[in-house]
RNA sequence: GCACCCGUAGCUCAAAGGAUAGAGCGACUGACUUCGAAUCAGUAGGUUGGGGGUUCGAGUCCCUCCGGGUGCGCCA
């Protein structure tokens, strides 16, 4: 039987896609002589050849392990004979050298304990690297045009409710992953999905109504919002009589009541103008909002079929809930899938309800080849559910939906955001607070600049610092809420990244134009190589990032290149080298601060020119 | 009970099954008359939770145990 998560896993183990490689003109005639190589000597190769760069400083070159696969290939054939496979290997590995021998754009062919070595000849691909990035420009590693549509539902926010650090993961990651396949050569979409109706708002309007009518939103309106919110919970939790008159408030929602109706309109529109302001702060833009309030009775219909078609069992009758015993239609005795209710005993719709529905409305109407729900890890068993129903009514293209899953942002000591329970840390005294901090700091390092520079980039040093730790660490690992961290912009931080850039602007800014293109006559230092190895890999990295769901990918690429960016110019004097040194140097420069800002980007961080 | 995730330096985290497991923070020692010190150089810190297995090769894959988190019929 097929897992549908299986279906649409990361291809891992995909080295750098041919494509993309920078130095494929030279490894492409290579990778033919060892492929007709093997061939002679009778080991049967079929797969991609692995290169990766070679583990010395200050060298540069691929490396590649195939003498060992061959080697294994080998000894597991009959009457091989073959016993010592790294011995083995190294032979291997010999006789591709020697087949190898001296290919046009390598300085040379080694072959080490069973690995293959090319070192490419750094004077002439140094060029090659930085005219090919100062070409390109801001579109440098930008991926070839794929054919496939993607859809990104990402930030799913509720109205009426608070926008919270909680609900920062999910927006950073899925932008920045929409950004990512995207550049990648992707037809992107972006949605977000509100969730604009259920018990939350009733109880909101119901509290707005018996304590607050006709009162109008007071400053930060999400927060205002959040307030009523919850003394709503609060009120209905603690009092069993406010709660049975809160609920009498769904009537006249199911009715359509149109009093209340144009109340819930003139509310909902306060949220989401609020929460998009939030957006509008953070640099997100989306391609279209879907609402829960315009899926719910499709949806209704969708479940009525599902009843018809022996799908969903209708338990109604018996006061029980609509619901799809996957397990069961599927003949499975181990639990796996479980139930999916997907109407309430009373007929009222469920998230399930409307997500069907949704499901399929995205691809019918937007023509999309692949739809990717950014939302967390404590929703992955109904992700399952909702893309094993599809599959059973089916729709085919459920194979190609894909939950995103990321672990939720705690407070100390694990305790869970809620707005609900009000346990929020709200985004808005985030960033207000980050934004302080960094104006400070601006102000200590660098009290020339003018009044409204100063705090654009306090603006963007507190965006990306809040954004950065977001995106380098794995989706995977639980993420701890507390001040102190969140508003360290020490070391491995998008500050860092930001003044890396910075620098090299600033050299660039004394020097002027950039000159013409030009090769190094001299011998490159060991930081230079390290810094153009880097720079040629930005293509091959935005590429994996969108393979592997994973923004974490560019993370680290982008600090790592920051550090070897600063270690160049620690180390490689620019401005005043001499002509061809200065030139290339400046060149090479250049291309370090577009590559820096291309990969900000990607994470959805500005790139100052000043801090 | 059935699943999923996490466990790597004191702390927070990286690491295409591949060459010597790397960063940051914290600690200690140094570097601003030099293209900007939001920086850099150096020192210390590891039997990758334990045990088996697969493999030429395992932090990475499989099994198992331990410790922590999460989900599992009318919440979203």
């Amino acid at each position: 039987m097929s897992f549908l998560l299986t279906a649409r896993q990361p291809c891992y183990n995909r080295p750098c896609p041919p494509e993309k490689r920078m130095f494929k003109e030279e490894l492409n005639p290579v990778e033919t002589i060892i492929l007709r190589t093997l061939k002679s000597l009778k080991i049967e190769w079929d797969a991609e050849i692995v290169w990766s760069s070679t583990p010395f400083s200050g060298e540069w070159g691929f490396g590649t392990a195939i003498g060992f696969q061959a080697a294994a290939k080998d000894a597991a054939a009959k009457d091989s004979g073959v016993k010592n496979i790294p011995q083995r290997a190294q032979e291997i590995a010999q006789a591709l050298v020697k087949a190898i021998g001296a290919p046009a754009g390598f300085v040379s062919v080694e072959a080490v304990r069973g690995y293959i070595n090319l070192s490419i000849d750094p004077q002439v691909y140094a060029r090659r690297v930085v005219d090919t990035i100062l070409a390109d420009g801001e579109n440098f590693a930008r991926g070839d045009a794929k054919t496939e549509k993607v859809m990104v539902e990402y930030s799913a926010p509720n109205t009426h409710k608070a926008f919270h650090v909680g609900h920062l993961r999910n927006v950073i990651l899925g932008g920045a992953m929409a950004n990512i396949f995207e550049f990648a050569g992707y037809e992107t979409v972006r949605a977000n999905y509100w969730g604009d109706i259920g018990w939350h708002v009733i109880k909101w309007l119901w509290c707005y109504l018996r304590f607050h009518k006709d009162e109008e939103p007071q400053g930060d309106r999400t927060r205002w919002m959040q307030e009523i919110y919850s003394q709503a919970t609060q009120l209905v939790e603690d009092q069993p009589e406010m709660e049975e008159e809160a609920r009498k408030l769904y009537k006249r929602w199911d009715a359509r009541d149109p009093e209340l109706i144009a109340l819930w309109e003139r509310t909902r529109s306060w949220s989401i103008e609020g929460i998009m302001q939030i957006y509008e702060v953070l640099g997100e833009h989306f391609d279209v909002f879907f609402f829960e309030s315009e899926v719910e009775e499709p949806g209704k219909k969708l479940v009525e079929e599902l009843i018809t078609r022996n799908i969903a069992v209708d338990d109604r009758p018996n006061g029980g809930t609509v619901a799809i015993k996957l397990d069961e239609l599927l003949g499975l005795d181990k639990e796996t899938f479980r139930v999916l209710v997907v109407l309430r005993s009373d007929g009222s719709s469920l998230y399930a309800t409307k997500d069907l529905h949704l499901a399929i409305k995205k691809f019918d109407e937007w023509n999309i080849d692949r739809s990717i729900y950014v939302i967390d890890v404590r929703q992955s068993l109904y992700m399952k559910q909702i893309f094993k129903t599809l599959e059973i009514m089916g729709f085919k293209q459920s194979l190609n939906c894909f939950h995103l899953a990321y672990e939720i942002v705690n407070l100390p000591g694990d305790v869970t955001m809620s707005s609900r329970e009000g346990t929020v840390v709200m985004f808005d005294d985030l960033l207000q607070e980050a934004v302080k901090r960094a104006r400070d700091i601006v102000q200590q390092k660098n009290p020339g600049l003018s009044e409204d520079l100063k705090a654009k980039v306090a603006l963007s040093v507190a965006l990306g610092g809040l954004k950065y730790p977001l995106l380098a660490v794995d989706t995977n690992k639980v993420a701890t809420f507390d001040w102190e961290s969140a508003l360290n912009f020490e070391g491995q931080a998008s500050p860092y990244i930001q003044y890396a850039h910075v620098r090299a602007n600033s050299i660039l800014a004394r020097a002027g134009d950039i000159p013409a293109p030009v090769s190094p006559a001299y011998t490159l230092e060991a930081a230079e190589i390290t810094l153009l190895d880097r720079l040629s890999r930005l293509p091959e990295t935005v590429q994996r990032a969108a393979q592997d769901y994973k923004p974490l990918h560019l993370a680290n690429y982008v600090y790592d290149l920051a550090r070897e960016f600063t270690n160049f110019y620690q180390r490689c004097p620019v401005l005043r080298a001499d002509e061809n040194m200065r030139n290339f140097r400046l060149r090479l420069t250049a291309a370090a601060r577009q590559t820096l800002k291309n990969s900000l980007a990607l994470l959805g961080i500005q790139a100052p020119d000043v801090m």
